[in-house]
DNA sequence: CTAACGTACAACCATGTGGTTGTAGATCAG
DNA sequence: CTGATCTACAACCACATGGTTGTACGTTAG
């Protein structure tokens, strides 16, 4: 998961996984895209591989890179069940709030 | 954006995310927690601020660490939003296959 | 006041990163 | 076959990163 994020904390990799989702394209197509060598948009890919957000496949001598949406899933889940989290420990303190308790005489700074 | 994604591309901090999600804790109260010095966690949380994922605010003399759900739901919209592009791809290719235009003679290579 | 605590920050080091260039292997066109 | 194309990979460089230790400052306890 590590890799995962790492792989996202990049605008041209950003980028790239946005434009094989779209539809596949081979890397010498993509290098075209971005004012970089194209061994540095290999090297972009190639970190997208290695966190499984991309996938290539030989296609005649060129190499198709495909997206990986599962690893994308995976991600996207993490960082809601993050949000529920979030969302119990407010629930938590509405309860707390509400206080339905016995004892409701003392208002101890509630803001 | 980069920055968020880079906070998240480490066990340590996506691990301080969830701790202060479920409830804020002081700074060295979060350095107890793991097998290194002071300082180190003290980076992973100044990582993690830069990023927006968490503020800190004085009280006495700690330093109350909170999460802000509002970057982590940015992230995750991204992620989404990624998702959606793959879907509307595989409708695409569906629309593709079900092809209910005029000319159906022809079948090039429709795997 | 002094001592202990919580924090901030600088200096340092090993390692990883993003970029370059250069070289070499497959594959397609003619 | 030869030459052009697409890719892979190594070597190198500047810089950021994650970790350490050490020092300094504000705050609380006694």
């Amino acid at each position: 998961m590590d890799k995962v994020f790492h792989a996202l904390a990049d605008k041209t990799r950003r980028d790239i996984v946005q434009r094989v989702l779209v539809s596949p394209q081979s890397v010498s197509v993509l290098a075209g895209e971005y004012s970089m060598s194209f061994a540095a948009v290999q090297k972009h890919v190639a970190v997208l591989e290695r966190a499984r957000l991309v996938t290539k496949q030989k296609r005649g001598r060129e190499q198709l890179v495909s997206a990986d949406p599962d690893t994308l899933r995976h991600a996207s889940q993490l960082l809601d069940r993050y949000e529920q989290l979030w969302r119990h420990r407010v629930r938590a303190i509405a309860e707390i709030l509400s206080e339905d308790t016995d004892n409701i005489e003392d208002n101890k700074e509630q803001s």
